[in-house]
Order: structure tokens, then C-alpha cells, then sequence
DNA sequence: AAATAAATTTAGACAAACCTAAAAAAAATT
DNA sequence: AATTTTTTTTAGGTTTGTCTAAATTTATTT
């Protein structure tokens, strides 16, 4: 009974789960740029998956998960998560190299595969880069955001998401190499004007302004 | 420089391999057979895979690996068989289940993946089903084929071939529920009709004439 | 050696998943 | 409210890998 999925069908419930998981909703640009394919092409498959009943869909306008969608959705998203920490912690793997890999392993689909090895890593609850692990029945913790000024000194963290798109963000963002995903802890608080200094990725020590950490959610790995 | 071949040219490329290795060539129906497919479609792939070189080929021909292709066919298998020896090892699967997953996990080609499994395993020279796992360098240990007869008794070996096609023999062997890859210790020997006792799979025993072990080739594991 | 049978290839279709260019709908601006 | 811009869809192609049916080549019989 184990319905199956094209490797393609999977990348599209995948991204569409990541898009609704940060914006509640995804859109056919968006996913086209997550894709990195076309919007046209975006079109002929949501008609595929709304076929299958996996997709809430209407023409033109934006499109969520069915029930049935976000569940095979958790199940990529285990498998993905498990093979990380798997490369990780047992092959020895850095946890900034392993992302390709596992967008390979995600698709071999196979229930007793998964949980033997998520019984073999000792049912890890969070991946390398601190992402909840969905246990076999696709539960998996919440994770709350926090705004960068409120997070303690020398907690590990990861910046999840920044509070504006503006241009002049985007640009001070690229400047000091900061993305999502990026790893950050607070090393010190300046009362005077409530800078910080930041180690990014467990490397690169830089300053920052209060108006700038007011703006980046980071979440704890 | 990881030049990349699709799950399909993989598949042909792996099926050829292993038709010339027990025949010394592949032919347009054989692999057919192998692969469940076409004989026309064969051919197709056949074209392609000439193209680039990994096959030597001429129209209604029987076909061979080119040096190059044999060097692609030898990642494959090298990766199949490190994921089966991992499944069986690691995640406790039973040998005779994890074929099929590592037909789908040995598409996954990646060299460092590939190099730190194999350190995690400890390098290991055969898989669970007796089979030599190439190394890094294509190497693998070449395997001596013996005639039933000739093994030494507790000598944990497995089935490789039988000596005759013969629908008796076939008759035989299917009452006694042995083929290839069946696993296989003799356990007795008597010297009156040199019948001997196996023991098959680590569980059953039989018994079998002089005439039934002569024909049966087996390697040890 | 001719006829028959078997194996293989060619020709032409088809589905999946992508593309470009043009059309249509929705959203944003003036 | 009308116009412009952006987003999305439609229409029509392309590539990959498969198929069936017919043609061709090779092998086997008679």
C-alpha cells in the first residue's frame, strides 16, 4: 500500500511544504524560484498533484498541502532530517556538506528503512542544523522564534528568518554574510547603544546594531 | 569532475556488467530479460551508451562494458553492496531483504559518501550475501568457484551456479528448495554413497546424493 | 542452399517533466 | 476607474526513456 511518488512529485511537496511552513501558503513564483524551474512548468504539476489529491488548489491563486500532501510532505522531510544526522554523527560528515546528500537519500522511500535507522541514531529529535526530526507518525517538536535581542548570551542559535525584505536589509545582510541558516551565538551586549557581537557560524566574530538584531529571528539548535 | 549518469543508464550499465561477468557478454534479450523491459528499448540505450563511450557495441552484436563503462559498472555494485552490508549489520535487516533497497540506494552517487560508509563499516570485503565489495579503486577479491563436493565440511558457502539446465535437476532443486544464493554448509559426509548432510540457510537440513553435489558450484562467504 | 525461426533494429507513438512565448487574470499605480 | 505591471496559465515544443509493430539481420533447420 505504499503509494509512490516520482523523485519530481516529491521536490514539489517538499517545497511547497517548506513554503507554507514560512509564509502559510505557497505561490507559483515562489516555488519556481525554490525549484529553480520555470512557473509554467510549476503550473503543469499542480494540476498533477491537485489531481491526486494532495494539493488545495483553485487556478491563479495561491495553494496549500492537502492533509494527505503535508503527511508525505513529514515523511520526505523525515527521511531528509534522519540522513543528515546520520551523515553527522556517524560518517563524520561537517553538518554544512551533508544537505546534498541527503536531497539524494529523502527519496529512497521505505518505512522499514526509515525507522530501523532512526532507531539506529537512537531517535535524534533535532538535525544538525537544529531542525525538529518528525517521528514516524510525522509528529515533531515545535520550535519556537525569538528575535535575536532576546536570546541569551552563548545560546547556540540559527537565524530562521528576517523580519523585512527591504533592499537596504538584504544589502547589510549580504555584507556581513548573514543568511538563513546561519549559526550565531551572542558573545556580548553593549548597553550603551544595545549592539552585539556575534560569532557567526562558530568562526567569524562581527558587531551588529540593535535596529539590525530587532529584525532577525533565530531559533535555538 | 563527477561525471553523472541517470538511475536508468545506471541500471543498464549495472545489468550488462553483471551479464558479462557470468557469460563473458550481454546480448539485446538477455539484458531485456534483466531489466523487464523491451528488446527495442534496449537497443536505444545501447546507442546511447556507446555515444559515451562506456560500451563496446555493434549492431546486432552481442555487447561488452568498454574499461570505462566496467570502471562505472564497479561504483555501482561497490555501492550496492556497501548498503547492503550496512542494512544487514547496522540496521539489522535480514540478508534476504535488502536487496531491493540498495537497488534504489546505490543510485545515490556521491565519492565521499561513499568512502566515509565504507571506513564506518570498517571496510568490509564481502557483502551479506557473500559477494566481493570493490574498494575505492574498483578492486574487489575474486572469488573461486568450487564444486559442492569439494567443500570443506562447516565451510559457510552459498550456491553460484548449477552445472545443467535440465528440468530434472531444476525439479530436484526446486523439491528441495535450493538456488542460487541459497546458503549452504555441509554438515556430513558419508563415505558408503558419498551422500552428504547440508545445512541450508542455518536452518533446514537435507540430504543429497553424490549426483545432486556434483553439480552444484558454490563459493565460500 | 533454401526455408524457417529467432534475435535485433528501425520507425513511429506516448507519457513525464521540462521549456519559451503568448494570452489571460489579478494586483498595483496613477 | 483606467492603465500599467506582475503573476499565472495556456499553447505548443523538446528530451528522455519507454512501448508496439514492422522490417531486417543472423542463426538454425530441413
Amino acid at each position: 500500500m505504499s503509494s509512490n511518488f516520482s523523485h519530481s512529485e516529491e521536490n514539489y511537496i517538499k517545497n511547497i511544504y517548506h513554503l507554507q511552513q514560512s509564509t502559510g501558503f505557497a505561490t507559483t513564483n515562489e516555488l519556481a524560484a525554490a525549484l529553480r524551474s520555470k512557473p509554467a512548468s510549476i503550473t503543469d504539476m499542480l494540476k498533477k498533484l491537485k489531481a491526486k489529491k494532495l494539493l488545495i488548489y483553485e487556478p491563479y491563486k495561491e495553494f496549500n498541502l492537502s492533509p494527505q500532501g503535508k503527511r508525505i510532505a513529514l515523511g520526505i522531510v523525515r527521511r531528509h532530517r534522519l540522513w543528515e544526522y546520520f551523515l553527522v554523527e556517524k560518517l563524520k560528515f561537517g553538518w554544512d556538506e551533508v544537505h546534498e546528500i541527503a536531497e539524494e537519500l529523502e527519496h529512497v522511500s521505505n518505512k522499514k528503512l526509515t525507522d530501523q535507522l532512526d532507531q539506529f541514531l537512537n531517535y535524534p529529535r533535532f538535525d544538525p542544523h537544529g531542525d525538529p526530526i518528525p517521528d514516524s507518525n510525522g509528529k515533531m517538536i515545535v520550535q519556537q522564534q525569538m528575535i535575536l535581542t532576546e536570546l541569551a548570551l552563548n545560546a547556540p542559535s540559527q537565524v530562521s528568518s528576517v523580519g523585512s525584505q527591504s533592499s537596504e536589509l538584504l544589502e547589510l545582510l549580504k555584507h556581513k554574510n548573514i543568511t538563513i541558516g546561519t549559526r550565531v551565538e551572542v558573545k556580548k551586549k553593549f548597553s550603551f547603544d544595545r549592539s552585539m557581537e556575534l560569532k557567526l557560524n562558530n568562526q567569524v566574530a562581527v558587531n551588529i546594531s540593535e535596529q539590525l538584531a530587532s529584525v532577525l529571528f533565530v531559533k535555538s539548535v
